[in-house]
DNA sequence: CGATAGTGTCTGATATCCCAGACAATGGAG
DNA sequence: CTCCATTGTCTGGGATATCAGACACTATCG
């Protein structure tokens, strides 16, 4: 624990709202958190005087607040990934009329920065904000593949599952990235989805560490024009590295 | 000051680095907050080991992390607003060929939840979880119609400046919110980008109360089918409505 | 290069925050 | 309706978090 429990514990409880898809009552925070119960109405009071949590009394339950979702905001403006990928991103799109996304690893998942929906494609499960296991993913297989074995075993955790529950082969997972690191590309198809494909490249710093990853989704038909994305793709990540990092 | 103040203290911390464009060094932090030097520190430690924030050695300065950005994921799924609002805007975006957004109004300002850019259109100002003046922006120009005098007088601050900074006048603006409160329609023409028009329309709770706004945004020639946004754009807002507070 | 300002880390005494617990209010089930 | 569980609010003493300050390190400027 640290040496200032009280504004560890209030992050705690911001990550442990965030992480509920429906707001959460009090009792159920101390419980989880392992908190005492009127150390939690303290950091759920000062959390919501500063907007960063409301109240919905009428449920007797806590969601997060504006304050929360302002964050983003600015984490989008700090972070040059975001900012200088998005219109890249955007024309990507523009050009292949497919959704796509840019994405950072973080611990065992990809974080998604960056959505660009494209006309009549539904909103992605990659909504902005969300998280999905980095091994189950094309953005995620990419940077897994860029990373150095040790680093690979620090950030996939065993035993390997699929997004339904069932075990996945670590002898699977490892064939995959092979080829995503001979080829530049890593794919997923109808893992996250059924019916959609994603193709994903790397975004690599100067010293080759995946700072990013974006990937273009499709619906996985036999015709999906595969060449032209891989191409365009790996193009525009070419161009986001040159960017950001200089060439 | 609260009874939890390190915990206040961090909140305060994170708001602070939202609001700036650049990460930001911990002697301003401590400045600007207020706050000793050495506390600063401890709160940067805990929120660093969080993933709220990340420090920047090599420009000694400190920016959000993506914890801090996590949780508009979270905010985005409790929030049935975002979550029932950004299907019926996608479509209309679809329909439209032009891009919008949802809003909600924050103080003075709207918080921008939601965003659909259209194909060949360029990423809005209005990105998502950025905050503008309500009194500048078709959203919050059709939210303030739809607030009562006494609300109304409560969210705008006074003196009322434009996006440059000039005067702008409190008589024009009540005329503007006259005319949206008779039409249901509230315009922005070129105040927030030259050459670009908006149009709002406030989404109402059972209260009448303004939960959110929809709006679109289209290039300011004499041309833009304004007919067909206005009408478009209120039935999406009476849609959204529906499905949130029923009718 | 040296001087200076700023950054980061550490310390410890004392003021204050935190926890356990009590009580009031509310909601739901039988 | 009563009973019980849960939610929300409040209290106060002792453990500990906080603040002022010291020191080491780093970057920048003349």
């Amino acid at each position: 624990m640290s040496s200032v429990p009280a504004a560890e514990n209030v992050l705690r409880l911001l990550t442990y709202l965030a992480a509920h898809r429906r707001p959460v009552a009090a009792s159920a925070v101390a419980r989880d958190l392992g908190l005492p119960r009127s150390s939690v109405y303290h950091l759920l009071a000062v959390a919501s005087e500063r907007g960063f949590v409301v109240h919905l009394p009428a449920e007797r339950r806590y969601a997060l607040g504006p304050a929360a979702f302002e964050l983003s905001g600015g984490y989008a403006s700090q972070q040059p990934l975001a900012r200088l990928g998005r219109p890249l991103l955007a024309q990507l799109v523009d050009r292949l009329r497919e959704s796509g996304h840019l994405a950072v690893l973080h611990g065992a998942d990809v974080l998604y920065l960056v959505e660009e929906r494209a006309p009549r494609r539904p909103s992605l499960v990659s909504d902005v904000g969300v998280r999905l296991p980095a091994h189950l993913t094309a953005s995620g297989r990419a940077m897994l593949a860029a990373l150095s074995p040790a680093q690979r075993r620090a950030a996939v955790p065993l035993p390997l599952v699929t997004r339904h529950g069932d075990p996945m082969s670590p002898a699977r997972l490892h064939a995959m990235l092979a080829t995503a690191r001979r080829t530049g590309l890593a794919v997923e198809d109808g893992e996250v989805t059924p019916g959609l494909a994603s193709m994903g490249v790397a975004v690599l710093d100067r010293a080759g560490w995946p700072a990013a990853a974006l990937a273009i989704t499709f619906r996985a038909s036999d015709d999906a024009p595969r060449n032209e994305i891989a191409s365009q793709l790996t193009a525009t990540a070419r161009e986001l590295e040159r960017r950001l990092f200089g060439s």
